[in-house]
DNA sequence: ATGCACCTACTGAACGTTTGTTAGGTTATT
DNA sequence: AATAACCTAACAAACGTTCAGTAGGTGCAT
């Protein structure tokens, strides 16, 4: 593994843990057993590591979902395995779950365009391809978009589902095309 | 209003806003109109004010929710008027919303632990008890979890189902009875 | 009424440390 | 020889925190 990568690896797992501005370059550097100025020697700020390291920690799971979307899956089963894969991920790395909760919380508008346009687009656009496909008559976007909140949902409070009565580990996407 | 007043009001707003390491203290100075000196005069640390304001905005709502305890309802109304109100509250005040947001996300255990005991237990027991009162067959400790849980979920997404067909304003409620 | 003691609320300046960042030199790879 | 990868050492700025001092109020003995 590349050093860069190293770096990136780390600086997800830290700026997931502590926040922008709770981890300093020098400790980022000790986590990697690298001097500072090697991590200026890859990216030129620590804002620039930061998305970056944004960037790494969504593109790692981006090829999950393009199988979907190249699959021969009817639409249907494409939105299925899509939620299905989305709350796999969500609920296997936490880092990454992390890294978007504090990416929401903090809701820097300029690092939200950024974001949205460099990161989620390409994916966003696919996911609401697939809702006009599916129901031609109502909003793409609004569908998309309570897509991936039902899904956020299912993360958040799986947990705590989990130990209540009545939880069914197949649920999910019935519930989900039957609201829409 | 007093100047400690207003260090922990401006606190609670800053915090949320940037988060503990994000705030410095010459930015909160800067935000009260008063030196840096001024609020270690009132506050040991900067780690006691954060405790401190988090345990004011919550100490602001704790009266709305005694007051319910306190009233004549059944046992069924208290847990409606509670839950109403814990949404009323994280709706209306987006500023204890995300400073509640943000310490689950730190997860710092031993603050975790300090707000645990010093700010929530008593809302908590009180719904304990409740639920042992309404359901005694089951546990009480999952069901305050849940009811709060639930409070959450309808928190985090009322901004989205509302733009979605089929919603009720008063639709909250009985769902969640009907659940337990 | 006045001088003294004591208090709270505050200030300006400084403490040492940590921050992001860079300049300049060294080592390894091609 | 040239380029990439890395180092040590330093920079100014910002950080949390502290210190000595002051303005204004209160109570009390004179």
């Amino acid at each position: 593994m590349s050093s860069k990568e190293k770096i990136l690896r780390a600086a997800i797992v830290l700026f997931a843990q502590k926040g922008y501005s709770g981890l300093s370059m020098r400790q980022l550097a000790l986590a990697v057993d690298l001097s500072v100025a090697a991590i200026y020697h890859h990216f030129p700020d620590k804002n620039a590591l930061y998305l970056d390291a944004v960037r790494f920690s969504f593109s790692d799971k981006e090829q999950v979902f393009d199988q979907i979307w190249n699959s021969d899956f009817t639409a249907k089963e494409k939105l299925h395995s899509f939620i299905r894969s989305l709350i796999d991920v969500m609920l296997n790395d936490r880092d990454f779950h992390r890294l978007m909760q504090r990416e929401i919380l903090e809701a820097d508008p300029e690092r939200m365009q950024l974001l949205a346009q460099g990161v989620f687009n390409s994916q966003f656009c696919l996911l609401m391809q697939l809702m006009t496909e599916l129901a031609p008559e109502q909003d793409a976007h609004l569908l998309a978009t309570s897509a991936i909140g039902l899904a956020k949902y299912y993360i958040e409070y799986q947990p705590l589902l989990k130990n209540l009565p009545g939880w069914k580990s197949e649920h999910e996407i019935p519930e989900f095309i039957a609201t829409h």
